[in-house]
DNA sequence: ATGAAAGCGCTAACAC
DNA sequence: GTGTTAGCGCTTTCAT
């Protein structure tokens, strides 16, 4: 079944067919009408490859992530594929599994498969890995990073504003020993979000102590061992802000286990805003990363660059807005600081006093 | 850049460029050599749209999820997409969000990009929707449904088996009064999930309370208000098995509010075995319903039958078994079942008694 | 074993 | 306004 039978059931060309299916205005409303009447009744649909073939246009945008399985991706990976739809582009996801193997392996099915462009939603990459793609021309979006080259698009995020309002939301709670949990510091998106941190803290006064400052990994575990550590130093915290929203899930559970009220003894804060912060208990306060956001961002990052006669030599930027989302994980400091745990075990710590 | 560049700076005619790269086995290795070596130099990538033009096979498999935002759905796109790459398959996945007019377009996208088969992983559907596919014979792999039909494969699952071992692992704590929180009943997959359970209590001789029957919708939200349902009878459950883990996250969490603790005064089964269950305070017993092996039977049922010439004419079936996985939030049951709550309301239920 | 050429289904000149 | 035709990049006969 291709456009010939469509033609000859019609009784016309098949470049008329082919007109008529695209819209050329050219086309009497007349023929149109017995055209599209042969199409429905043929259940007929053009083959995308064919035209694809002609046209040097796939229709067809990439998405490469870090891991479809990570919480903070299916919002960007349904958020692009509701705007592609919108658009008539199809999407090819890739999910790298932080392997640099399948990530190359992702560069090549792209180049494959021809895609108009594609969108890099991934934490911490080999740059030389998108050399194929830039040889090609194949306009490219990234996060945060990026270099200034024509069909190359940078999304910043202004990590500075949404860790602003955290900080200065738990200082308005009286807290003043706010710990802070980075990610992996080799990641320049983690480094970004720490220096935003401390310079928050930096403009109101309020000083970070260097016990206060540590390292997780942007997973639960790595939030349950910084957790740990934290509350193995002299001066303990009242409050604690996390990188991600995975790692403050980590930080509140490790706090459940050691009986440590969220928020009443301590709160609080994630970044990202995933779904699932919305559900954990106490629901979490957080900074809000739009994931839908940069889904629309980045598509249209992508589109506008396609339409684009003469690229910008110097790419294109584009600025995504944290902001603080106000939920249960954050409350008044206590009183009086508390102290270390008592060296006793407690057979049931969790929860109870 | 295209064959013929590949076939001009190697001396040979694009067919042999074609029969190199496919590895047709009547290529001198000295050509095969010099072809290659063009190939690595320009860095060329053969145009699959091209190829799939011509042979008439695209290499790409559709896999139609309900909605990818859905903790459930994202280990199996994974799972999809590991053994597609190493089967050279692309895939085109498409997420529904529960819209029939979505699905529609899922099935027209994915004809219009000329898939050689679908998997639909979806809670619930409607079979007219795929009519397009069936008439176009692509090879089709549902989960639990789909009718004896020549290109189409089914997943069963083996619900019994592993409700089975949780009621009696539940049992065997001496639980007497289990409850169940089923999704919604118009669902035939959460019909059948009831229905195992049902039988297995039956089994050992275990009667059911109709008032320890509760729907949910496989939410956490459902989970919550079911939560609230049970512990409003006359006679409370000591345990509750749920129909998928989301459920069970809600009715913890309904527990937590109400200062019930799980699993010392309710033990919880969960039901999917998703990443989070292991995640969750305590981590959640349930019925593990492998993701990963869902995919890999799905695309092996999908590529078998691309390969079929003669295809059965009552489609193929593959079974999925289920089975128990403990973790903690299961106990011995209480001496003494709780009574309904005294009236007087408490300012701070949350866990502290 | 290799090359020439037909053709997959479509779009876009170019004619009329 | 509509039809004819030349490819798009590849695979696959069919010759040689």
């Amino acid at each position: 079944m291709s456009i010939h039978e469509v033609a000859k059931m019609a009784k016309v060309s098949i470049a008329t067919v082919s007109r008529t299916i695209n819209g050329v205005p050219t086309v009497t409303p007349q023929l149109s009408r017995r055209v599209w009447k042969v199409i429905e009744e043929l259940g007929y649909y053009p083959n995308t490859q064919a035209r694809a073939l002609v046209s040097g246009r796939s229709r067809i945008f990439g998405l490469i992530v870090s891991e479809i399985t990570n919480p903070f991706f299916p919002e960007i990976v349904q958020g692009f594929e509701d705007i592609a739809v919108q658009n008539n582009y199809e999407i090819l996801t890739t999910s790298t599994v932080h392997d640099p193997g399948r990530m190359a392996l992702s560069v090549r099915r792209m180049i494959e498969r021809r895609v108009e462009g594609v969108a890099v939603v991934t934490f911490g990459m080999e740059e030389a890995l998108f050399d194929d793609l830039k040889s090609r021309n194949v306009p490219l979006v990234f996060i945060d990073v990026g270099p200034p080259l024509p069909r190359i698009s940078t999304i910043k995020i202004d990590y500075l504003h949404g860790l602003r309002q955290a900080v200065q939301h738990l200082a308005a709670l009286r807290h003043e020993k706010i710990a802070f949990v980075s990610g992996p510091l080799t990641l320049k998106t983690a480094l970004a979000r720490q220096h935003a941190f401390m310079q928050a803290m930096d403009e109101i006064g309020l000083a970070v102590d260097p016990q206060h400052l540590v390292e997780g990994n942007h997973t639960m575990e790595g939030g349950i061992a910084a957790m740990q550590k934290l509350f193995a130093v002299a001066e303990i915290p009242t409050a604690v802000i996390c990188s991600n929203d995975m790692t403050a899930l980590g930080v509140m559970r490790e706090s459940y286990a050691q009986g440590i009220h969220v928020p009443k003894e301590l709160s609080v804060v994630g970044f990202d805003d995933i779904r699932l912060a919305q559900f954990v208990i106490p629901p979490l306060t957080t900074v809000k990363m739009s994931q839908a956001e940069i889904a629309r961002l980045a598509f249209n990052a992508l589109l506008t660059d396609v339409r684009r006669k003469n690229p910008s030599p110097t790419g294109s930027e584009y600025m995504l807005r944290t902001s603080l989302v106000l939920r249960d994980s954050t409350a008044l400091a206590p009183k009086t600081a508390r102290r270390k745990k008592p060296k006793a075990p407690e057979s049931d710590a969790a929860g109870n006093k």
